[in-house]
DNA sequence: CAGCAATCGAACCGATCGGTACCATCTTCG
DNA sequence: CGAAGATGGTACCGATCGGTTCGATTGCTG
């Protein structure tokens, strides 16, 4: 049967679906790790269906990488924000939401990152450069308004302290306490460039 | 022609040859980029050869990962014990080590953390496990002598550094100055938690 | 010299891969 | 109502995958 009987028929919500399951499934078993007649099946469309969509396994690849990397950013961005204009503040809460994140079962590390890792080249790899320079431009901006002399230096460093917490929290979480370390070292690395050294625990 | 004219035949030779090819081409091209036959090929074996002394890929990816996890904590356990007993100055040659790392043309990573990325279960994933915990030994390590409260939360912070700036540089090294901020951030992460926290730049 | 271990090269296996083609059927829109 | 577009289902394609088998040939060892 070509079509089922009540099918909507929407263009735009098939993409969706598609795009859906594929973010699952790619994340859950890697990149290599699930066909695309598997996902096909999965979704309950079929093989013309994705390629008239997205032209070819890589081109899901990039619109699934795209779509995380806006939805995680926009996540984080929000955190931020609600947590006050504090710059200190904002930077706990972006750990505190990466510690709800970890915590999740279903947690798998960065789906961005593991994708360039997984495949060295594009469109993961341009992604992943994408997607932690976004990362970067969210932490330069509190860097700065928090009065680091080199923001640049700061939010680097950060960078590296939530792209390490992922990645160890992935492989090497003994006890779900990842991210609270990371919080306070990130916490202890803004004192420290922002002058303010002798802070209240 | 079975084995050429003045081949010594010496099995452990033949291993360690699979074993260095392996080690290789699975680090550039990633575990699933690269074939049993065209490794084969590379290293000039024969298939039953190869599976006679791994018995499979996966065999071959575990002694590889075992390997490489060897030499890596061997070079940064080195380069720490030759700068002297100091602490801070260990930390600081470890990642002095670790920029020589990121700045080598073949750089991509950590082989064993990319692996686990890759396959998220055997053998790479418990591999990767206990890399990161001998790296935690090495930092908790120094981390103790340094007079740190809490030695283990410090070493696990520090972990998430080398790790996070790992897969910075190779994900996003815009500058090549990663490995120096991560290692002006483990200092100053190590100055806060042995209470020293003025000291000369 | 004789027997055994090691090796290469090649053929072969079933399974799966990404991708294409075709068709019947359904919705959608004029 | 009728044409056009979207879809599921299926079969198919060539390539490659990990893994096995076999025979010819050589080095090693007693």
């Amino acid at each position: 049967m070509p079509v089922a009987k009540g099918t909507p028929l929407d263009p735009g919500r098939t993409r969706e679906a598609l795009l859906s399951t594929a973010t699952d499934l790619l994340y859950r078993r890697g990149l290599d790790g699930v066909g695309v007649s598997e996902l096909c099946t999965a979704v309950g469309a079929s093989k013309e269906t994705l390629y008239r969509h997205f032209g070819s396994k890589e081109g899901l690849v990039d619109a699934v990488l795209a779509a995380r990397s806006d939805r995680v950013v926009r996540w984080l961005t929000e955190a931020a924000h609600a947590a006050g204009p504090e710059p200190a503040a904002e930077l706990a809460a972006i750990f505190d939401a990466l510690a709800t994140w970890y915590a999740e079962p279903e947690f798998r590390g960065c789906a961005i990152v593991n994708a360039a890792t997984q495949r060295h080249g594009a469109p993961a790899r341009p992604a992943a450069a994408r997607h932690l320079g976004r990362y970067l431009t969210l932490l330069t901006d509190i860097a700065t308004r928090a009065g680091s002399d080199q923001p640049q230096r700061l939010a680097r460093q950060l960078l590296m302290l939530i792209v390490g917490a992922t990645v160890v929290a992935d492989h090497h979480d003994t006890d779900g306490r990842t991210a609270a370390y990371a919080k306070q070292a990130a916490l202890d690395l803004l004192a420290v460039a922002t002058g303010r050294e002798g802070e209240p625990a």
